[in-house]
DNA sequence: TTGTTAATGTGATAACTATCACGATAGCCG
DNA sequence: CGGCTATCGTGATAGTTATCACATTAACAA
């Protein structure tokens, strides 16, 4: 397949990303090819939608016979970029951030947690992990500097997000993962991403109400309005 | 604006849950009312897709004048279903679901914590929050019943992942959020979410390696094969 | 070597979603 | 009361993403 300047579906990326936990499944119950029916089958994506997302990448597959399990997810993990290593530091420490840190799945997946920074007193100097230490967060910049972390995560409340996200940039990530509810501006040669577990509850509240609710009014013109001005 | 039988995107309704948010914060600085400028230039959504956003569920704004801030958040949330109360549950009590049961957002939004779930023996009992105590996960289908809870979370580890969605779906939820990096099958008329942070990580992994990494080989057949078999 | 088989890779097509451009209209002012 | 202005609501249009259908081809067996 040629790489021309072709544009990428975001949603690929997304499911590239999952492609890889069901192939490591997959192998590890013995799985030495897959087809891609049965990667399918395994991460509920359709086996044509498979084949496309791979597809802009090249030809990773042997025809009548599947894909090479640990091949593939090596391969997928190339493209994404995580046959390296990503040094990226955490700015709040409080429930989320601590869950975070702890989660092991980062480090084994090509993240490597070089700092985490806390504007609270009592919490600097703490270890999270063996190896992760609290900073105070006048340290930031400097350290992320010295660290030359790539990524930044925010679990600071909504009110600090934005002054987290400039120290963060000050500090020369290129990327930042923003847990707080509201979006924050960052300058154009970083990229953000902001995860909304809220819209994801609410998402499902919409589907069960409109699901298990009250009969929706049909071809009534609904009309509300905001109290006289 | 009729209500028919239109499908509504899903991309929308995940906006929606975010214009409530920066309505609310809208609000709090004393706008009564906003543009759907001002509402896209806070939340970083162009103006035309709020209003067509909107424009799926009815009219309500002034012609000239814009949205009464407090009206069109009130009027969001009764679309998604926000204006009842969401009885929930949350299965596994580790790192995450710990802060996910701390997170006071969520009572704040419409759900309620009814009950926490967890099979480790030292964890029963405790509790976690002032009025959510821990059960052990063999009442969690009585429970979850008795309570008439509509939504359950998964935070156990992915391999407890599917055992734990059919117990949620004995005990009668409608909806699941699933936070294990495993997709799991749930029947026919039970909702599936499932949140990868993992995803989104991989997401900011691959746009940086893209743009920070090296050169981008063009135009060059990429073929990579699996190990003959 | 050649035919058979199974599953890939991909152009064409359909479905979905966002953007645009502008007509409609409420409020305001003279 | 009529014209002006600001902003909404929406049909038309462009762009993006998923699905389909099938030609292609590696492996294997005879
Ligand atoms: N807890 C959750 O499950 C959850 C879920 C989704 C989103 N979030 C979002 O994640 C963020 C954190 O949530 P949480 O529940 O962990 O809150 P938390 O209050 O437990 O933790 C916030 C931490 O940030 C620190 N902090 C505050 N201001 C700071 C600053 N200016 N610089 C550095 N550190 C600072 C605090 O000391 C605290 O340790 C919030 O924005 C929240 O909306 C949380
Ligand atoms: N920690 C994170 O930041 C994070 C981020 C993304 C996804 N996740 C996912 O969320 C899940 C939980 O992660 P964690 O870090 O909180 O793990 P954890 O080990 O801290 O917590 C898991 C909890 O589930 C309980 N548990 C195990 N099996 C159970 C069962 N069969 N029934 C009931 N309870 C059971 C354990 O006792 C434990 O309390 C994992 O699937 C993980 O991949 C975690």
């Amino acid at each position: 397949m040629k790489q021309k300047e072709i544009k990428i579906p975001e949603a690929t990326i997304k499911r590239l990303s999952t492609y890889i936990n069901c192939l490591e499944r997959l192998d590890a119950e013995g799985f030495q090819v897959v087809s891609s029916e049965l990667l399918g089958e395994s991460c509920q994506v359709s086996p044509a939608q498979i084949r496309k997302d791979l597809s802009y990448f090249g030809e990773f597959g042997v025809r009548g016979v599947g894909y090479g399990t640990k091949n593939l997810a090596e391969q997928i993990k190339k493209i994404l970029g995580l046959d390296k290593i990503w040094p990226t530091v955490l700015v709040g420490v409080g429930h989320l951030g601590h869950a975070l840190l702890n989660f092991t799945f980062f480090r084994e997946h090509g993240y490597r947690m070089v700092a985490a920074f806390d504007n609270d007193p009592g919490k600097i100097g703490r270890e999270v992990t063996t190896d992760v230490i609290i900073h105070p967060i006048e340290k930031l910049v400097e350290i992320t500097r010295e660290e030359r972390a790539a990524i930044g995560i925010i679990t600071v409340p909504a009110s600090s997000a934005q002054e987290t996200a400039d120290r963060l940039v000050e500090g020369g990530v290129k990327g930042i993962l923003n847990f707080a509810p509201n979006k924050v501006k960052v300058p154009e040669n970083v990229t953000i991403r902001n995860v909304s577990i809220v819209s994801e509850l609410d998402n499902l509240a919409y589907l069960l109400s409109k699901k298990h609710g009250r009969r929706r009014l049909t071809r009534k013109k609904t009309i509300s309005r905001p109290p006289k001005l």
